[in-house]
RNA sequence: GGUCACAUAGUUCAAUGGAUAGAAUAGAAGUUUCCUAAACUUUAGAUCCAGGUUCGAUUCCUGGUGCGACCA
């Protein structure tokens, strides 16, 4: 049990003792951290109890407290500040965590449960290169379902390949018309990057086409409707669902040029799926769903043949679910598809991580499940995240303002390169040892700016002055990680020590400031970590990771490690940056983030 | 038009209904005979507006303004 929980049951009790027969369960017990400009560690918030006891918060606060520090053996002392009860936590329980936990690389996790949840996240379509937009869901869905893990969880790792659909067409298209038979190999362009290329070619012919069109008196949804290229992607989609041989040809091998693209990126970012699904396999499903909520009433159809469901009681529309042709929409793949994740997977909890721009689809989804009786139904969340927006507005891919994720990558790079050669502190570094820093710092650089923000709420990126290696970064705790390895070697000592290669001391000394601090924040950890779990929030740690590295460095600039005052604070210092290294380490790996032993 | 988010220092972000609203960055001033100065210390600077609930509101409720997404 984390130390707040025990205070909390403790102070709890103590309440029921000194009050018997009171009915305290109307006020809310709040224990928070101490705030650093008054003595203590943890504050007990009087002012719920005040009414109820009928007592002034002073008088409540030194019964409470005396009862505390005389019957719970945890607190050396109390203090009453305004209606603020501050307990002073004994040094010997923050001494006897350490001697416990301080090499404990599993610490902050927990026990393995019976809970099955599925991730899907990343979800690319075929037809475009992953843009930075794109890294966000990546880095999101990659880190929740890490954190998920270490929460005890069982966690399915799943991409939905979005291969097929008109857009894939457009691409097919344009390549075909265009290429002239390129391949990545004679393009020297990654599968992706070229595929990429000629969605975009389609669209400038195709808004060529419709103006020409307009200028000649048709009118612009005609024309839309009318150009020839956009004719043409139709017909190919007819022909692909219709399994046209050479069409589903030249469709597999430009999907193949762009799952090798995905491969290289995903394998630079670390990234990995349990389970693919293929749109191509997944479309037709849901179709059984429809008819089967047909039957029992809960859709309807319309004149055209049309099925339907009628969402108005729950404030929203109506909603298509068949055409008149029989043919599906989004929606009707999609309520397929969750029914054969559960199926195929049991699933406690399937998280979708999905842009809040389809919150209402998503809704949509969940509410249709649940009348049509689905139990994935319960199962379905999304983890909606907040759109990545430059400072001229939302990138858009056919005005050309997307940031690409792998040019992105390389400048991050370059620019990890070229600070670390600043600092001028290579020496003694392999050529590959190098290679592998400036990945590890460029890329940790990327990852912690896109998680540091609260998942729910959109960003700002802006390339220019937003990515920078000082502050709240990666680098930063990278710094300090780097650091603490530096003086372990000094000392030869490896990493994580076992008990044994410490004299058994018993702390006596009382703990100065610099010291508390690590310790009060390192024995916070799991809670944070239950925390980021439940939250589905990888921020969470990102802010944590980070106060913990300024309580190093503060520590670090005020006290001497390897030259302590004596044996005992050198053992328990060497001890506490031990475990600050281990829980930095668990935490940035939790986010996909290394963290170096030399920069 | 309808639904749903969001609004905090110049900028980018924090703050289970709790104390004097925290960081980072940009600005100003300092720190290196001593374990990595990618660091540390000091300083200045903010809750969109108007009501309401509460002992107490950035947080909850109502209305307004602004920006955005989605649904037609």
């Amino acid at each position: 049990m984390t130390l707040s929980a025990q205070i909390k049951s403790l102070v709890a009790t103590a309440m029921g003792e000194i009050f018997p027969g009171v009915d305290l369960t109307s006020a809310t017990l709040t224990i928070n951290l101490t705030k650093p400009e008054f003595t203590g560690d943890y504050t007990v918030v009087l002012f719920p109890f005040v009414k109820l006891l009928k007592m002034k918060p002073d008088a409540l606060g030194n019964t409470l407290g005396d009862y505390l520090v005389q019957h719970s053996g945890l607190f050396s002392a109390y203090s009453i500040v305004s209606g603020f009860l501050n307990l002073s936590v004994k040094d010997e329980f923050y001494t006897s965590f350490l001697t416990q936990k301080f090499n404990d690389a599993t610490y902050g996790e927990q026990a393995p449960k019976d809970t099955r949840i599925m991730v899907e996240y990343s979800s690319p379509n075929t037809n475009k290169p992953l843009h930075f937009g794109h890294l966000r869901n990546n880095f999101l869905g990659a880190s929740v379902a890490s954190i998920l893990k270490a929460a005890g969880n069982y966690v399915v790792k799943a991409n939905l390949i979005n291969d097929r659909g008109i857009h894939i067409c457009k691409s097919m298209i344009a390549w075909k018309h265009y290429a002239n038979g390129a391949t990545p190999e004679t393009a020297g362009m990654k599968g992706d990057h070229l595929a990429g290329h000629y969605y975009v070619k389609f669209n400038h012919v195709y808004k060529a086409q419709v103006a020409e069109l307009v200028a000649s008196g048709m009118d612009e949804k005609t024309a839309e409707k009318e150009a020839p290229v956009m004719q043409e992607a139709q017909e190919m989609l007819r022909l692909w669902e219709a399994g046209d041989r050479e069409t589903r040809k030249l469709w597999e091998t430009m999907n193949g040029w762009v799952y090798e693209g995905f491969d290289v990126t995903y394998k630079r970012l670390g990234l990995s799926f349990d389970k693919m699904y293929y749109e191509s396999n997944t479309y037709l499903l849901g179709k059984q769903l429809v008819e089967e909520g047909l039957k029992k009433g809960i859709l309807f159809t319309k004149e055209n043949g049309s099925a339907w469901i009628d969402l108005r009681e729950d404030g929203l529309d109506e909603k298509l679910l068949l055409r008149g042709d029989g043919t599906s929409v989004y929606m009707t793949q999609d309520l397929g598809t969750a029914k054969l994740k559960y199926d195929e997977y049991l699933l406690d909890k399937s998280v979708y991580v999905i842009g809040d721009e389809q919150n209402y689809h998503m809704q949509v989804l969940k509410l249709i499940l649940k009348k049509l009786g689905e139990p994935c139904a319960d199962t379905v969340f999304h983890l909606s995240y907040g759109m990545v927006e430059l400072p001229s507005g939302r990138m858009k891919s056919r005005e050309g303002t997307v940031v690409d994720a792998d040019d992105m990558i390389d400048e991050m790079i370059s620019l990890s390169k070229e600070q670390t050669e600043q600092s001028g502190k290579t020496e003694g570094f392999t050529q590959q040892e190098l290679t592998e820093l400036y990945e590890t710092i460029g890329l940790g650089a990327l990852k912690f700016y896109l998680l540091r923000v609260d998942p729910k709420k959109k960003m700002i990126f802006d390339p220019k002055e937003s990515i920078d290696l000082h502050g709240f970064t990666a680098t930063f705790i990278q710094y300090v990680h780097a650091r603490i390895c530096s003086i372990l070697r000094k000392e030869n000592l490896p990493l994580m020590p076992t008990r044994d290669q410490f004299a058994a001391f018993s702390f006596t000394q009382p703990l100065l400031a610099p010291e508390k601090n690590l310790l009060v924040h390192l024995e916070q950890y799991p809670n944070v970590l239950d925390a980021a779990a439940t939250e589905l929030n990888p921020s969470e740690l990102c802010n944590y990771s980070f106060q913990l590295a300024q309580y190093f460095n503060a520590f670090y600039a005020d006290l001497s490690i390897a030259k302590a005052e004596n044996e005992e604070k050198k053992q328990l210092r060497l001890m506490l940056i031990i475990m600050t290294a281990s829980v930095l380490r668990h935490a940035m790996s939790l986010l996909g983030i290394r963290l170096p032993e030399k920069m």
